[in-house]
RNA sequence: GUGGUUGUAGCUCAGUUGGUUAGAGCGAUGGAUUGUGGUUCCAUAGGUCGCGGGUUCGAGCCCCGUCUCCCACCCCA
């Protein structure tokens, strides 16, 4: 006999658990359809050629991909498989890959469902997505996303609206964060000051190690990437830019003045700023300079948000990317999405014991089962509860009392209704409160109001 | 993909330089208590010591491999 197990990175969840992640779904379902937005959904796999060579070539590498079903061997000759070449064997024996993210195959959606959608089309999509990383903390092999996104509207009313969802679901979750900002093109601009346009994957990923590594460290990369010493030297007023918003801005605004790109950069993102201003929005906003984020589409706004109170990378990512669907045939529908990572918020508010009381309630009350006669009693009462939009249930056994008592501690129901030969006789009913230990014995048509 | 770490009962963990029959707490089950849980007392069940190989008279303990967990890097939610 084997001992069962699950693959690595994977988990299973318990009903408590399940309790707890119900709630953070349906927190950020509440507030995505707040803001008007529609659900969609995507299947667990898609055609690899959707998904190769869009997350870079990273990405590519952490797919899942699914082999071919039949004799997925039968088309491959054997100079192919003594080639020991994994990436072209791949290639004839697996057409298939689990999705890496929501938000290329909702790119692909989009473009084949473009007759349908009436533009600008604000969907959101709560699902598992799976990527091949060696898990660790915070770092699971199948998580949930729940993205929101704006496609065929180029207004910044659409990243203003995100932050406000943002700043709404971590309010109802109790939960205080910073939301750090940027812009790409004024990563662009950057790069195109001090010369090193071609290499602006290689800067954006590596100044976004700064707050981690440090300067020194940063600097230490892009030398390796074959930044000119120059440019180094260049970049670093622009890496220690310091204080306010509006100091950064301004000294911002001067070192780049000459790049069209970043000054457009800069313009959204004042616009960005001062339309979020008067929102009153709870959480912290923040210009970070550093902020790059890995995904090579973004093209606009960026945005990342950091728990304060607890250890974790970002719990919600996102930005702007104009040209997503243009691989897929469709260009010029520019986009705009945010990605909240359930499972990360899972771990920080369990961290943080932040979920609410009625996020965990179970049965609101058990009815003891005594025998056949009880049970006929019983049925039709709790048929009425239920009515009355109580969750009530029946012990299914006749089991002794001792039993059915410890079992309705147990699930942490909060009455236990109790029907024995007395309470027939009286046509009443003993409800047992499970926190207080009080019990007192009414009449039927009492228990609902009792209950309410 | 690279480096480090962990694995003993359902759970959390002890286990001496390698030495007889591997322990505890919690949980489970039964009883004290035939209509009363959460507190107390008693009893019982529960183990391929992750898996495979090796060293040894003898391995939970040492060695090798492998899987898993966790952590760091890469990258990311």
């Amino acid at each position: 006999m084997q001992k069962p197990s699950i693959p690595k990175g994977t988990r299973d969840f318990s009903p408590e658990e399940m309790a707890k992640r119900n709630y953070i779904f349906d927190t950020i379902r509440s507030v995505f359809y707040l803001y008007g937005f529609q659900q969609i959904e995507t299947p667990a796999m898609e055609n690899l050629s959707t998904l190769m060579g869009k997350y870079g070539e990273e990405g590519d590498k952490l797919l899942f991909k699914i082999l071919n079903s039949g004799d997925f061997i039968g088309g491959v000759d054997q100079d192919e498989l003594l080639a020991h070449n994994s990436v072209k064997l791949t290639n004839k024996i697996s057409e298939k890959g689990l999705r890496y993210d929501l938000t290329v195959p909702f790119a692909r959606y989009v473009v084949m469902h473009r007759n349908d959608i009436d533009f600008p089309f604000k969907r959101f999509q709560i699902q598992p997505v799976w990527r091949a990383d060696r898990p660790q903390k915070g770092r699971y092999r199948e998580f949930f996303q729940c993205d929101a996104d704006v496609v065929g509207s180029d207004s910044l009313l659409n990243e203003v609206e995100l932050i406000q969802i943002i700043d709404e679901v971590f309010k109802r979750f109790g939960l205080k964060v910073c939301i750090k900002l940027n812009n790409r093109k004024i990563l662009s601009g950057i790069a195109e000051i001090i010369g090193e346009t071609k290499h602006l994957t290689d800067i954006t990923v590596a100044i976004d190690k700064f707050d981690k590594i440090g300067a020194e460290n940063v600097n230490r990369e892009l030398e390796e990437k074959g930044l000119s010493t120059e440019a180094i030297v260049k970049l670093q007023p622009i890496l220690q830019l310091e204080g306010s918003y509006e100091s950064k801005i301004s000294n911002l605004k001067t070192i780049i003045a000459k790049s069209e790109i970043g000054l457009k950069g800069i313009e959204e993102l004042e616009t960005i700023f001062s339309l979020t201003k008067d929102l009153n929005l709870g959480a912290q906003i923040e210009l970070d300079l550093r902020l790059a984020r890995g995904l090579n589409y973004y093209t606009g706004a960026i945005f990342e948000v950091k728990a304060i109170d607890a250890e974790m990378g970002s719990i919600t990512g996102g930005g702007r990317y104009d040209n997503l669907t243009g691989v897929f045939g469709l260009p010029d529908v520019s986009g705009v999405g945010i990605s909240f990572g359930a499972d990360r918020i899972f771990d920080v508010l369990n961290t943080l014991h932040l979920y609410p009381a009625e996020a965990l309630r179970t049965t609101k009350v058990m009815f003891t089962n005594f025998g056949e006669k009880e049970c006929a009693y019983c049925l039709p009462i709790i048929k009425a509860v239920r009515e009355a939009g109580i969750s009530a249930e029946i012990f299914p056994e006749a089991s002794k009392m001792k039993k059915q008592m410890s079992y309705a501690n147990v699930r942490k129901v909060e009455y236990v209704a109790i029907a024995g030969e007395t309470e027939l006789a009286a046509n009443s009913i003993t409800l047992k409160n499970m926190t207080s230990g009080e019990q007192k014995t009414i009449p039927v048509c009492e228990l609902i109001s009792l209950l309410k």
